[in-house]
DNA sequence: GTCTATTTTGTTGTAAAGTTACATATAAAA
DNA sequence: TTTTATATGTAACTTTACAACAAAATAGAC
């Protein structure tokens, strides 16, 4: 949909470029937010070409002269989403694969916020706020995402735990009562386990907030489900990127539940903050 | 750094404009898109004003004269400058405080993607492949991102853990051998306990890397240390987005060591990946 | 109300930026 | 080599943006 990416689409062609040109093409690639800034003559000299030179060149690129390519250019930075997310490659170095990790990481933080569906989470906050217990439920990966949630949900004066083994869900989900949610994070939504874990809290009455992909197995059983679009796994070297996105829906989460607790509650959040102080160094 | 969005701001500031600034404005707001394209003159005479009244109006919103107000109007225009953090305020919706956090979290990643230092982690790299043992630390929100890691690196083959309680890292600390590598996990960096437990473990000859605050106590400590920069935590709702960072880190080092084991290793990892197959339900 | 002070807006001229047309250099083909 | 095509630069020209000043308009004082 949106305007692809000019700076990748420069990057792309740098090959079929002439010798003048991509030199202009490079000092712009250096540093594409200063560029926007120059004239046509400031960039000319920083590439060591003429005017005209850079002139044909952002005329090579659909624009219709320096300023308007500038323009597209000021653009492409803000909201085309500069973070393409790029394979990592065999021969990256350390500069290469941190810079794509990174921008991977972005980029799918990015769609998932396109994708943020406010109602949902409306009325997830709306079920943690009435629970009197609180379980947070992840396998392999989505584990240290659970009990990451532990760590949030904690701060709000009830009972909450995180389990990463199967056993002790099943058992915890088959111990529910009326009142208990159980929050499952799971990257496929098809763990044959948690799906069963996730009918069987449910049978016992218990709310079941999924947070997995849409139209998945676990997606079925749950009460409401947060969506995370599952990006292709294809690529080897590039690390998951989805559970990133679960901690920060559940910082979403946590944050509309400390909105609705209301102004008192904040001075409690205070004082934890505080409670720490006492175990650190003072900053130099 | 960056400017929020640009448009947002003009219209905020209708009420406190002249006549014919607030000409301006009108015309500007109308059709954005259209005014990254006009020259001063043309938009001078659309809104029937003299083309200084324009140039003014640029300086009343921070920008140089009107091509640099132009660029800003375009990024503004091409999605807001979307990577700002913004401050969750009390009274906003789950729309609201929803991407307010997304927003903040990208944003604090991409400081951190820039502050990406290339030779600092192609050193971390060296000393994790050297590794006979590696262990994780963490305390307190660092404790899921040490259990992440270890996830992570668990897949190479050799011993690591994680540990989240002090007790159980002094111990492991002290009886550190040459050949291990200790990884340390903290936010502030000022944590009494850790800071002592990075020197007891160096003392008995291990590596100690530290992904933690500059110039912090514990980065002192530190055979190496990854630097995160570390942002005010003033604003009361917004969740830590520093721990997203440490996870993206250590991707980042745990993709640098799966690049250096080299070919065979893939193999390796692919037999992993697919020995999950077996417990999840087919693809639909 | 008139008169002054202040702010707002427009006019003119100029410097800078961008563009065109053309000339020269460079490389490829005959 | 000469000839062709392509690439790059030079110089003239056009447009654009801006500064300095002048004219309105507005507000306040008398």
């Amino acid at each position: 949909m949106a305007s692809h990416d000019l700076i990748d689409r420069i990057r792309s062609r740098l090959e079929e470029l002439n010798r003048s040109e991509r030199k202009v093409a490079d000092v712009i690639l250096q540093d594409p937010a200063a560029a926007t800034g120059m004239s046509i003559a400031t960039l000319a000299q920083a590439a060591s070409v003429s005017e005209p030179t850079v002139n044909r060149f952002c005329r090579n690129f659909e624009a219709k002269g320096y300023p308007d390519f500038k323009i597209k250019l000021a653009q492409s930075l803000a909201g085309g989403t500069p973070y393409v997310s790029r394979s990592v490659e065999r021969d990256d170095d350390a500069a290469g694969y941190g810079d794509k990790i990174f921008g991977a990481t972005i980029a799918a933080l990015d769609d998932a916020r396109r994708a943020l569906d406010a109602k949902r989470i409306e009325r997830a906050v709306d079920y943690l706020i009435q629970a009197k217990q609180i379980h947070f439920f992840g396998l392999g990966a989505s584990g240290p995402v659970a009990q990451d949630a532990q760590h949030k949900f904690f701060r709000f004066n009830l009972p909450v735990m995180a389990y990463e083994d199967v056993l002790m869900q099943r058992m915890v989900a088959a111990s529910c009562h009326t009142g208990d949610v159980v929050v499952i994070i799971s990257y496929t939504g098809r763990t044959r386990e948690l799906v069963e874990i996730a009918r069987l809290a449910r049978d016992n009455g218990a709310i079941v907030l999924g947070i997995t992909a849409p139209g998945s197995p676990l997606a079925a059983e749950c009460t409401e489900t947060l969506e995370v679009i599952t990006p292709e796994d294809t690529d080897v070297y590039m690390p998951m990127t989805s559970r990133m996105i679960h901690l920060a829906l559940i910082d979403v989460l946590a944050t509309g539940v400390t909105l609705r607790r209301g102004e008192d509650f904040l001075t409690h959040l205070k004082k934890i903050k505080d409670s720490l102080q006492a175990t650190r160094f003072p900053a130099s």
